[in-house]
RNA sequence: GUGGAAUUGGUGAAGUGGUUAACACGCUAGAUUGUGGCUCUAGUAUGCAAGGGUUCGAUCCCCUUAUUCCACC
């Protein structure tokens, strides 16, 4: 079946949405974040222990099961579900960010793009209708129109060269589009000019899809122009359709997406920088490896309940974090997916409560202590 | 006991008679947003065993001592 959104309720204050998301595999309440499981697995986290956070959808990537192990594989082995073992629904990236990162703006060409894979230089093309039929037989639950993610800061020239592209590049995977169980998202770009994103959005609109995505934020923008980005988007989106903005989830632009009327995100953060040794808390992210946790008996955070912090101490995974032992990474990337899960949970009763602003508020003032966080860059510090 | 070799930061080590003693690991911090990458960035020596000498100047040359290793009695 496409997957169907329903609109329960608006917060008052805000443009906040509580809704819930019915899929192949299971209905799912809105605003909710989808972890991130690029080749078919969430970095060091079992099927089993998704489940246990209370995670709904995830995601996969189409670019890297194209190279390995190959659609056909995946296909054979009875589609993504029964090949990794995951009875919830699945999200598959159509491939468009990693040209964003691998690919030179003169190898995107109005028929596809040309670059180079990363595992072994051998030249690939890609287009849209080979993104959506490789998602066609990877069989997800929900498939993302092949699209052109564009750089930070990009002129008005290109952006809007750009989108029109995109545009026509959603129409042909839409018109090759051929698996009844799967829905079919279109990505809204535009950077950060407003005209741009509304008529993207429209266009997307007329051609139809089952939900939509923000794309093209997250890229070296700072939060408050991020902000702006998805705040152009939502404005013009259809309040029956789902929103999904991609990539995002730090833990203030998750709030901040909702405030601004996402339901659903997705990012790697929480698991790389789990792998990285840090943790999300509601003070803020700590860093385990830091020698001030040697003697750290305590969890990482009192109050969560999942799986590392109702089992073991900050010394304790220190210590694996320190030698390299693969259960710090897994149990780090519980933490922190459980703790953007239950970001989301908080949001929803918010919604019910209507005090997402109070919530908000509060959450900066404990996460950030202050800090001038909207100035900071989105990505790494390119100057 | 005799002969030989060695002694540089927490570790393994490079190196030169003359401004800031390579590199790696470790350690200490930081980064990380539709995941190529347990990755990237930065910092990290009471001045080179101790003492004495040669020299304008020595970690690098000489002497003594200490310690370690190898070979032979």
């Amino acid at each position: 079946m496409k997957i169907k959104y329903t609109l329960i309720k608006k917060e008052d204050n805000t443009k906040a949405r509580l809704g819930k998301l019915e899929t192949n595999y299971g209905t799912y309440d809105t605003p909710m974040f989808m972890p991130v499981g690029t080749r078919a697995s969430v970095k060091g986290v079992s099927p089993k222990e998704l489940h246990e956070i209370n995670s709904g959808i995830i995601l996969a990537n189409t670019y890297h099961l194209w190279l390995r192990p190959g659609e056909d594989i995946v296909n054979k082995a009875g589609g993504l579900h029964k090949f990794m073992g995951y009875d919830g629904p699945i999200l598959t990236d159509s491939g468009g960010f990693q040209v964003f990162s691998l690919a030179r703006p003169k190898d995107i060409t109005e028929e596809g793009v040309k670059f180079k894979s990363h595992i072994d230089g051998t030249k690939l093309f890609l287009t849209p209708e080979k993104s959506i039929e490789i998602q066609n037989k990877l069989d997800s639950d929900i498939a993302m129109s092949f699209d052109e993610c564009i750089p930070y800061p990009a002129t008005r020239e290109y952006v809007e060269k750009s989108i029109e592209r995109t545009i026509r590049w959603a129409k042909r995977g839409k018109d090759v589009f051929n698996n009844e169980r799967q829905s079919l998202f279109g990505i809204v770009q535009g950077g950060e000019y407003e005209d741009l994103r509304k008529k993207c959005t429209e266009e997307l609109v007329k051609i139809g899809f089952d939900g939509f995505s923000i794309g093209g934020t997250s890229v070296g923008e700072n939060k408050e122009t991020m902000y702006k980005m998805v705040e152009y988007s939502t404005k013009y989106l259809p309040e029956d359709k789902v929103r999904y903005l991609m990539g995002v989830g730090d833990p203030i632009d998750i709030i901040e997406g909702v405030i601004r009327g996402v339901d659903i995100f997705d990012c790697v953060l929480p698991t790389r920088i789990a792998r990285h040794g840090n943790a999300f808390t509601k003070y803020g992210k700590i860093n385990l490896k830091n020698a001030k946790f040697k003697e750290d008996f305590t969890p990482i955070e009192e109050t969560c309940d999942c799986y590392a912090c109702k089992n073991f101490t900050k010394a304790y995974i220190r210590h694996l974090v320190t030698v390299d032992e693969m259960f710090g990474s897994t149990l780090l990337s519980i933490h922190n997916l459980r703790f953007l899960i239950r970001l989301t949970e908080d949001l929803r009763e918010c919604i019910k409560n209507n005090n997402i602003l109070e919530y908000r508020d509060e959450f900066i003032k404990n996460y950030y202590h202050g800090e001038d966080y909207l100035n900071k860059k989105t990505k790494g510090q390119d100057d």
